[in-house]
DNA sequence: CTGTTAGCGCTTTCAC
DNA sequence: GTGAAAGCGCTAACAG
């Protein structure tokens, strides 16, 4: 059983106040302040944080919801959350959901009932029965990549159709016509994807037949059985873009896999670098989102909230751009 | 403000000890169940589990410290621990020490602070420090990979440098005479790996001139640049250990960027599959640890010192065996 | 600057 | 089965 306060309270024969005031930074006479650093040093003394927070109402800890720990999207995004928020003096508690949106919902009870002072969510689906209990239990909350435009929430996030809009043209600008999509097909970010690249096409007059586009859940899996049913296409595309980084992973793998080569006989671009262009052969052309930028606008829009409590204004929504990482896996098409 | 169970109470008129009875899952009549069912559902009650916890002296909830939160083995390892703890209805605190001894320990004594019940940690060095942490505050541990033999701290681990000393000899039993190795000579892991290979040398009577062997910190960057020395050697060896995932993602892109190809030029065997050696081409062959089964390990042994109270026990060394995942990065060289 | 007092929300004896 | 009361470790007025 560790010291608590009341044992340094005997040692010194101070009173819990003047101890507690010495903790929390308060000015103490210059003999007593010695005399409850030594006791605490010698007692090993620690504060209990779950006392003080029980007292206080805050636990300068924020609570973040992944929908999996396990992508190297989620894993990036928590390395810059978690170094602004230290910075900040703010712990974390990270959640992994597990692809599941039930987990989800029992880990912000979870988060909510531990008393964080906040909440990051990087959402399975949409998020909104999250975002819905937060509000319920007056827990600020920010929502991140897959929070859907009018969310009636505080979001950070890209602007998917726009990027997948673009990154379609620089197909077409290669002299590319036939180009296939793989995409999410369940949650936000994937169905804004897919909807600018059929933008992108319609644009530029080009067909979309039904056998280009494979949208389905957000996993390495789809992306490698997607990319084995195109190659095997009677009329293969010349082109396939891969909108986030586990199908882009698993159509990189159905590609090395076969006998075919890339950028000679398909053109890929994918989604969410995260070191992968550097590690395929030929390097993949990606898109890329501004992971850390993000992360930090994030935690900076749920401190605000925190801070000032001004609960019933309209939610902040932060778009930020991409841009494009060139590779050398999308082939120049003479026209 | 979220409601109390006093207020419960009021909306009862049930006293503080049956509703806190109830939600304990204690026996209490049909007539009050339903009187306080109804009351928690109207005013969202949720338990304080600060105030709980307070009480109780448990939180339920573990602390992970990991050395890297971008790095995708740990991903892996607390996709896997995450799993096991909420099958047992624990929750996990996660900690990042962002490849730093002294965040590890200010994460160690937030989560001491925060009265986790337990603590799991993937250490950036040896854990050293951190485990005297722990034990001083009473705080059941538990050390994963980088923890050294003899730690005098309970673990789980694979046997480094026969896992090393038995993928140096894939190569060796492939023909190959002149390898090179990259590795972290940091930590406890990589040390050892490095002994095996060199162990495996001996043992089959071949030189390790210094230009062979690469030793640094823990990175891609490390596993990037050693690869272009290495390349650019004049006398270069036909194969190269690389024995870790940054350090085999480093060697990987080197390569890439390099006119020479694997395994023609160059033989590579890896380590920590993670879905890598499907992504590069040709595949990468590499030494595989049991995730999976190490993370639940790790939890058993954890939650087994929490619930029985045996503090002055021998720590349990738990070794677990490697892998060998076959690819095609190793030339097979005739004698 | 210091001490006294009350109380955060909950569990837990111990009578009843 | 239920209630009264004490207390977990700490902070926050409020006097002094």
């Amino acid at each position: 059983m560790p010291a608590t306060i009341k044992d340094i309270k005997e040692r010194t024969g101070l009173s819990l106040a003047t101890i507690s005031k010495y903790l929390n930074g308060g000015n103490v006479l210059p003999e007593n302040k010695i005399l409850i650093e030594t006791a605490i040093k010698e007692l090993h003394y620690e504060v209990n944080e779950i006392a003080r927070g029980l007292v206080t109402k805050q636990t300068k800890t924020i609570g973040v919801l992944v929908y999996s720990i396990e992508s190297l999207f989620n894993g990036t995004l928590l390395k810059y959350i978690g170094d602004a928020l230290r910075k900040e003096g703010y712990g974390l508690l990270i959640c992994d959901s597990n692809q599941d949106e039930e987990t989800e919902q029992k880990n912000a009870k979870f988060l909510i009932n531990k008393k964080v002072d906040g909440i990051i969510v990087v959402p399975v689906l949409y998020g909104s029965k999250v975002v819905e209990m937060a509000n319920h239990a007056g827990v600020p909350i920010v929502l991140m990549d897959r929070s859907p435009e009018n969310c009636d929430c505080d979001c950070v996030r890209i602007d998917n159709r726009m990027s997948a809009l673009r990154a379609t043209n620089v197909l077409i600008g290669k002299g590319h016509r036939k180009i296939a999509i793989i995409c999410s097909a369940k949650e936000y970010t994937g169905i804004e994807r897919c909807q600018g690249y059929k933008e992108a096409m319609t644009l530029a007059g080009f067909d979309v037949p039904e056998e280009y586009i494979y949208g389905d859940i957000h996993s390495i899996e789809h992306g490698y059985e997607s990319m084995k049913k195109i190659l095997a296409l009677p009329d293969r595309p010349t082109a396939v873009f891969m909108t986030n980084y586990e199908i882009t992973l698993g159509a990189v793998m159905a590609v090395n896999e076969s006998e075919l080569g890339c950028p000679d006989d398909i053109s890929m671009l994918g989604f969410d670098d995260l070191i992968l262009s550097h590690v395929t052969n030929p390097a993949m052309s990606m898109v890329v989102q501004p992971m850390k930028n993000m992360s930090e606008k994030a935690v900076e829009l749920l401190l605000g909230k925190i801070g000032s409590d001004r609960k019933s204004e309209t939610p902040m929504e932060i778009v930020l751009p991409t841009r494009l990482l060139e590779g050398n896996s999308i082939k120049e098409i003479k026209m």
